[in-house]
DNA sequence: ATTTTTGCAAATCATTTGCATATAT
DNA sequence: ATATATGCAAATGATTTGCAAAAAT
């Protein structure tokens, strides 16, 4: 539960302007725990019957990750899915049953990294580590404890 | 570039019919020393005159990935890929230039893993590590010695 | 006033599916 | 023989694009 109000601020910093669709956008997207598709962004715009068209979505998507608003996670199901970001490098935990994600700092993994570029021969200039489990809301909910 | 024998003797193992695209197909997979795409794959059978339909190809890197003798990635373009693996939990270093993969062996995450789940409460699962960089042929060809 | 952004509908592109036929066992 | 796998073509689904109209600066 971001708010919406620090994606608008940063389109407004980058000088984009602000106009309805992507106002409302922020908006949807702030209500996320977790993460949601574009097609779901555009249901919801739909069920509030907010007038947002289909390609200004993936256009607002396209640019929100850009600059790093929001970032694209690509689910075990091939599913692609945005997750609400602070830009700032680090991962996220993602609950396979709601979908929630908790933001992972970044784990001091460049050691390790360093020396897969030593031992490979590549020179390593990015990583995704995305992590898969439950949240603790699930667990309560569907397992009991452990 | 594996072999492609060991593709079809793992079908062969997990009791699959050894069809005559599933050998096509074991062997381009085996030329490959990158990723490769489901297209790609369709038009080098298409170039070398092998028939094989494309839901043929799709069906067979399903069955292939469930075997885990190939792993589907998906690039940060949104890209999705398969790369050729032995089944045992590993990571790959992608090369953004020319595709060329690098096996990485399991770094030993899963101390700071159990600590991610202790501090975000998520039971962790599982998890995919993504290593994009330049693979030293590639250094070489394109920016000199570095 | 001018430039950016939108919405629509059509176009693309990847992937999946139904079903009759072909093939491996 | 029989079950499994294939090929085709059509269906689906996601994403992109052209372009005129609308909105923000």
């Amino acid at each position: 539960m971001g708010s919406p109000t620090s994606l608008v601020n940063a389109l407004d910093t980058a000088g984009y302007r602000l106009t309805q669709p992507r106002r409302a956008l922020a908006e949807l997207i702030a209500a996320h725990d977790g993460h949601f598709t574009a097609a779901d962004l555009v249901a919801e715009a739909t069920a509030r019957r907010i007038p947002v068209g289909r390609a200004t979505v993936f256009r607002a998507l396209e640019l929100f990750t850009e600059l790093g608003l929001v970032e694209r996670l690509d689910l075990p199901s091939g599913e692609h899915a945005y997750v609400p970001c602070v830009p700032a490098h680090h991962h996220h935990a993602i609950c396979s049953r709601c979908g929630r994600t908790a933001r992972v700092d970044d784990l001091g993994l460049d050691e390790e990294l360093r020396r897969v570029g030593a031992r490979t021969g590549y020179r390593i200039e990015s990583h995704r580590l995305e992590l898969y489990g439950v949240c603790p809301a699930c667990r309560l909910a569907e397992g009991g404890p452990d």
